[in-house]
RNA sequence: GCCACCUUAGCUCAGAUGGUAGAGCAAUUGAUUCGUAAUCAAUAGGUCGCCGGUUCGACUCCGGCAGGUGGCUCCA
């Protein structure tokens, strides 16, 4: 019998019979190692563990261990569960189900919608059908074989996938009586899915098309160990206590009500002062970077909307007003009176680039069913710029602002992910300018040294963009900062200017945004402090607390010091112990906690008391001034 | 907008099978003057999200609407 030579991953060789799998060669190896094993890697592609080795193959056992199985794990346990629910509910049709960031899901159509009961009896079965160890088994099938077994069986929807594949053979995998159409690869049995947890059940369209229909989603997680699962749930409870929405009430940042409207923040002082702070740091940002500050009204001219194009684009997702017959549109965006404003005068190359900035409130009708807390709202406020520049401008202009979102983030201490997304089908402008602005935007992302992601197809229709995302306490993605070319404004509103030769030339436009709209960003902000703001940020910095009523006369003398000096103090003089007052205060999350007694009221001066619980020794007003002011100019 | 679930005092939550409601915290009042995460006591507080229906009778059942939660679609 003849022999193939395989290479392991720490370079070695080893001989094996023509035909060997996967599993024999880990049997080669030991033991243990076959033991553990639940599948493989060959030259570089996963696959079962029955996979066939090849001459010169570079081969992988995968374990438990391997980074690769948590993915392995949660796929195995998406058909562990469909096969459950076929058992449970046989007139249940399958469709997909793709293991995902945190877990897996599998979308099933069914007649009636599954209850929380049935996750539980779901589950229930699942444990038995892993605890009973079934094999999973791969099976070739050709395309027209495998459409007759599905049509046979009524899946019509796995009939469906594989007429849109292109290959003329599928893979299918089978386990017990379930059979299901899979790329694969899977755990060998069963047995494997040792931890995992159904979570929640939600609707969600087949092939995510809005059009068509409703199935119903069941959405788990699974780990390859018991102790991983529970500390991953135990995270998900912590991420609750980080919830800005839970945090903003407890902290009395802001509000919503039903009188007033969906999506429509009410701030309440505290949150309100919150957004003043970011506010009057985004203006000198800007200053320092050669921006205008400008500002436009909150409802301009239909006919304006119409020429813009966004009466035709976006018109369900804006609110009109009428007056004297005549109609309005409230602003969904800032773009129009920045145009209005470039075209106000003749404008030079020598102008160019101009960047108009505006802290503009918009109001967008969101589907009802999008609102979430402070992160999807209907009236919100960008950090909104336009930046009108020569087509040669655009590279210098675009890393500008990728520079300006790290300098900002940095400062925040968020981390953040960045994504390219390029020419759409359905798009205007030649390809000429589409390239010219895709390409200063990759190079401004080369350039920036950090690594980025390529939508192809996701930009604009006017124009490719950057998008940047933040993520809250629940790893959800929030984009926030994003750069977009645009090349339909300055052609729809006729925007030139007149270069060195005398022709009159066409400006590009970039449409950009850094924290993106402030109501988000403070609540990514608020998840990722859990309340816990830095000095510079914190509504209130400090709370001058005394011990008895005797310390009132002094404390309010040191609190109206503190007050001239510019830090945000408030004061508890009430008539409570000590450890009352500075359990609230703690709740409040306040920064700064200036105790009062006897000692400093003899001594002249003030005991500083950190949230962490750390005492600062007593100091002079003065002092202590200078002491928070190097703080705040930390940003930390 | 679509699917599921939820909506009881300011907040967090109890209230089997229909007989119009209860706790803790907060609030108010009084006592206490007490140095680093809760001093004690008393009082007050709810047309049980809104509108309609079934019923002798509905917080409890049914329908509609509004708001919220988790997803889908969309998006800063």
């Amino acid at each position: 019998m003849s022999e193939i030579g395989v290479m392991l991953p720490d370079g070695s060789k080893k001989m094996l019979q023509t035909g060997s799998t996967v599993l024999d060669l880990a049997k080669s190896i030991g033991a243990g190692l076959a033991r553990n094993a639940i599948a493989g890697k060959i030259n570089g592609k996963m696959v079962d563990l029955q996979a066939e080795i090849g001459d010169g193959d570079r081969v992988e056992i995968i374990t438990e261990k391997s980074p690769e199985a948590l993915e392995l794990v949660r796929h195995s346990t998406s058909h562990l569960m469909a096969q459950a629910v076929k058992m449970l509910f046989p007139q249940a049709k399958v469709t997909i189900g793709p293991s995902i960031e945190n877990g897996f899901y599998y979308d099933f159509d069914v007649d009636a919608p599954f209850s929380p009961d049935d996750l539980d009896k779901i589950e229930a079965k699942m444990r038995e059908l892993a605890k009973a160890a079934i094999p999973l088994s791969r099976e070739e099938f050709s395309r027209d074989e495998a459409i007759r077994l599905f049509r046979d069986l009524g899946e019509t929807y796995k009939v469906e996938l594989i007429e849109d594949l292109d290959a003329d053979k599928v893979s299918l995998y089978r386990q017990g009586d379930f059979i299901d159409l899979c790329r694969g690869p899977h755990l060998p049995s069963t047995a494997f899915c040792k931890a995992f947890k159904l979570t929640s059940i939600a609707g969600a369209y087949w092939r995510g098309d809005e059009n068509r229909k409703m199935l119903q989603r069941i959405y788990g997680t699974a780990f390859t160990d018991k102790k991983e699962l529970d500390e991953y749930l135990a995270r998900l409870e912590e991420a609750k206590r980080r919830d800005h929405r839970r945090i903003g009430r407890e902290l009395d940042l802001y509000s919503f009500s039903d009188e007033v409207g969906a999506g429509l923040v009410i701030w309440h002082p505290k949150g309100a002062m919150l957004r003043t702070i970011l506010e009057d740091f985004e203006r000198k940002e800007h200053l320092k970077r050669g921006y205008d500050i400008v500002l436009g009204p909150q409802i301009l001219k239909k006919e304006l909307w119409q020429r813009s194009g966004h009466y035709e684009n976006y018109r369900e997702n804006m609110y009109f007003t009428e007056i004297d017959g005549q109609s309005y549109g409230i602003k969904p965006m800032n773009c129009l009176s920045h145009m209005m404003i470039y075209k106000s005068q003749l404008r030079s190359y020598r102008d160019l680039p101009l960047r108009y900035f505006e802290l503009g409130t918009v109001h967008r009708h969101e589907r009802a069913g999008v609102l979430h807390g402070l992160l999807r709202v209907r009236g919100f406020t960008q950090d909104d710029a336009h930046i009108i520049c020569m087509p040669e401008q655009l590279d210098a202009e675009i890393k500008g602002v990728i520079s300006f979102v790290n300098d900002v983030m940095g400062i925040f201490g968020f981390d953040y992910e960045m994504e390219l997304s390029t020419r759409p089908e359905k798009s205007i402008g030649s390809d000429e300018d589409w390239e010219r602005a895709t390409n200063a935007l990759r190079s401004a992302l080369e350039d920036s040294g950090r690594p980025f992601e390529i939508n192809e197809g996701d930009g604009a229709f006017y124009g490719p963009k950057i998008d940047i995302k933040l993520r809250d306490a629940l790893d959800r993605r929030w984009q926030c900062a994003t750069i977009q070319c645009d090349f339909t404004l300055p052609e729809r509103f006729d925007l030139t200017y007149v270069a060195a030769d005398g022709e009159k030339k066409r400006p590009v436009m970039v449409h950009r945004v850094i924290l993106g709209a402030i109501e988000r960003f403070i609540g990514v902000l608020i998840e990722h402090h859990a309340g816990n703001f830095p000095l510079w940020l914190a509504p209130v910095q400090g709370l001058v607390l005394t011990v008895t009523d005797n310390q009132v006369p002094y404390a309010k003398t040191v609190y109206g010091e503190l007050l001239e000096a510019g830090i945000r103090v408030q004061h508890d003089f009430r008539n409570e112990k000590l450890g009352f007052k500075i359990r609230e205060a703690q709740l409040q999350r306040i920064p700064y906690m200036f105790v009062i007694g006897d000692k400093e009221v003899e001594t002249g001066t003030v005991t500083a008391r950190y949230r962490d619980g750390s005492n600062l020794p007593a100091m002079k007003v003065a002092e202590l001034v200078d002491f928070l002011g190097r703080e705040v100019k930390s940003f930390k």
